[in-house]
DNA sequence: CATGAATGAGGGTTCATTCAT
DNA sequence: CATGAATGAACCCTCATTCAT
């Protein structure tokens, strides 16, 4: 601790490895001290008082991780985007039908919303900009899309109305998720509604959201989890 | 009221008419003043300079109409709303069946966004918000769902889950007019795809969505048509 | 009513007396709904709102009658002035000495101060100001110290300090019965000790501040009750 | 502590003190700034403008030390109240009686009030909330009043009325000087008077304020020299 | 890199006052 | 004279951002 001592005379390395873990794990505090703020006061908040209160940072080491407003709103939701495929997708990726993946997503996604209020608030509040960014949006649902539209599953053809088929619907049950206690079985049903919308037949749809998923997990230290931890941080 | 009446002795009633008047005028200019900056900046935006510039009135002037940014919020999107129901029920309330008068107010509305641009754009990023205030969603939209499931044309029957599968899509459909030219079919698409997650089969969707309704007719003077007469005021 | 009947055809003089009462009870109304405001709020308090509100009339009309915020409260401090002359004076003068009416004079003060604790909150909340217009620190409190110097009952020769040795306390004393239960005693107790003060021995001064100075008449209406009438007013 | 240390390897520390004499050294000149603006326009002025502009602060650096226009007047009283404890007590206590002290304590305010212009200026204004807060009109003078009355010099037994009696001269003699030059007998006429009015006999009275005190000395930059020194600070 | 005192633009809000009716 | 809508100067306060240490 005082100065040189044997341990780390090759510490140039050690410095920087050191280093470089700390940065992640500052940023990280910070992510997660945005998305409780963002979720309750949007993103245009006055928010990085209570973040860095939160995150335990002076006022001046928030700027060299964000430079804006903005850009931490964009690292929050991007986050959130890659843990949601994280998470989602290994799961989703199973079924065997394009169609079937979607509503396998939907009703994990509805699960976890309903599991981890803050995501679901911070989705509500921040609308499509929340979403936009990140590669769910622009990649994992538009390429399940795709598919299910080459697959001859879909009878929209249209790939930007079929994406506002789903989104539309899933962003308005986030919406009723935190407003109000949900049916059991609202996750499925809606589910096997946007099935119906695109275009797929009834009876196909209840299959293809009737069926078992088995358990989502969301690995400890997952920003989805934010609100829940709160007490074990130190 | 003529003229004669020797000079006015009875002027206390004038006074007041005349004041009432202005009072209403005033109002007005402050909404629709309002609204374009709250679809350009959200519904937390700092609004009140602008609001004012535009509205050609003094500072002081505003909190004599509205004590808070929201409670403005909350006028403009009320008018919004009763706007919207004053131009398009009269149309949709000619379709014999409930999910007709869906599949027309759905059509009648996303015309209305494309014509208007800061509609849209008030209710994309007023979000829930911009919408659950006045009757529109809180009672007309409810009435026809209700009707439809009474009607046994609708085979969701969660009043809450098809709320959220007509107005998901809707939202997310005035996303996409907001950010991109729109393919000429979408709005009978959607609807079509609304009714079809409602549980009514293709055919007869898109029977319902592809029906004439006629000249939709937005009065002079409007809150809708903000952002289209500017320069015709003043 | 119309026109010209009999009754008032020589009404100028009728219009003219009616109109003066008409301004008098306004301006009444005026002061007594100003006093409490200054008392609680102090005298630069914003105040107009509330006064025109409390005496119901219009926001022009107060300005028929005031011009700025410190006339008004000039205005109703000389009203208190003249009707703590109006209302103790009449006692005061028959005590034989001069150095008597001043002590029967601050302990009638201190009683009304007691009863109406408006009054007392004005007079503590408005300091000197409240005290130096109007003719009782003027001209009749001056007149009794010049009184008692020339009857050699006042050992103290500076009429300023007199002076200072009887407002002082009297305020001090305002102060106190606004914030705690006086002792019963706590009046013929001050009045004895200013005396002291002021020269004159301790057996005289209990003695004249001992005695029995009758009942004390506060007239309806006048606006030291303030506050009292509360519900009785329109 | 010293320098060398090779650089300044423990510099936290160092930024740590550094920074919290800062912060000491802003707060004075605010409590400076203050003062003068509370002298000239009362406890409820709308301040914060001048305030800035004379401590030569931004306007958030108010808002780092002080919440609201209260909590500063509290700030600049209770700083008032300790100087003047500082600057007077020691001499005080070397007067052998309570009533010694108090007469000494009196006397030596009134000529600082003579002196510090501002002071006298400040306390008539602020009015009794001036005096309320700190732990000279809590602590010193009741203590004084309690030995006093303890010694059996005080024939006034309430506390209370003592109270008044010290303090109510005492404001009202502030409230003249500042108003008229005062004759050069004042001071101790008028703290004998006060004696007297405690049930000290005239001649014990005059003898007590009649004492030597010495020399009174404001120590450079104290607060109560505000007003005085301006332009030799930065 | 971390710190946190200082900044000041950018917004909000009040309220005495005016003036057409 | 009474009315009250409109006014706008003069305040208030926040919070993203900088920078010396």
């Amino acid at each position: 601790m005082m100065h040189g001592d044997s341990k780390n005379l090759r510490y140039p390395d050690h410095r920087t490895r050191v280093g470089l873990a700390r940065r992640e794990r500052t940023r990280a505090r910070l992510l997660e001290a945005a998305l409780p703020v963002f979720a309750k006061h949007g993103a245009d908040a006055a928010i990085i008082d209570s973040i860095i209160r939160q995150a335990g940072v002076a006022r001046g080491t928030f700027y060299n991780y964000f430079q804006t407003n903005e850009e931490l709103f964009v690292a929050v939701a991007q986050e959130v985007s890659n843990e949601l495929i994280r998470v989602v997708d290994p799961i989703a990726s199973r079924q065997d039908s394009p169609a079937g993946r979607i509503a396998c997503g939907v009703i994990l996604v509805l699960g976890l919303a309903q599991s981890y209020r803050l995501l679901a608030e911070f989705v509500v509040r921040g609308g499509h900009a929340a979403v936009a960014v990140g590669t769910l949006a622009t990649e994992v649902i538009p390429r399940d899309i795709a598919a299910a539209i080459a697959a001859g599953e879909c009878a929209v053809d249209d790939p930007v109305l079929a994406f506002d088929l789903i989104l539309g619907p899933v962003l308005s049950a986030f919406h009723t998720i935190i407003s109000q206690p949900l049916d059991v079985g609202y996750p499925r049903a809606l589910a096997a509604a946007i099935l119906r919308s695109l275009g797929i037949n009834a009876v196909m749809a209840r299959g293809l959201a009737g069926r078992d998923f088995g358990e989502i997990v969301v690995p400890e230290g997952s920003i989805l989890r934010c609100g829940r931890s709160l007490g074990a941080a130190s």
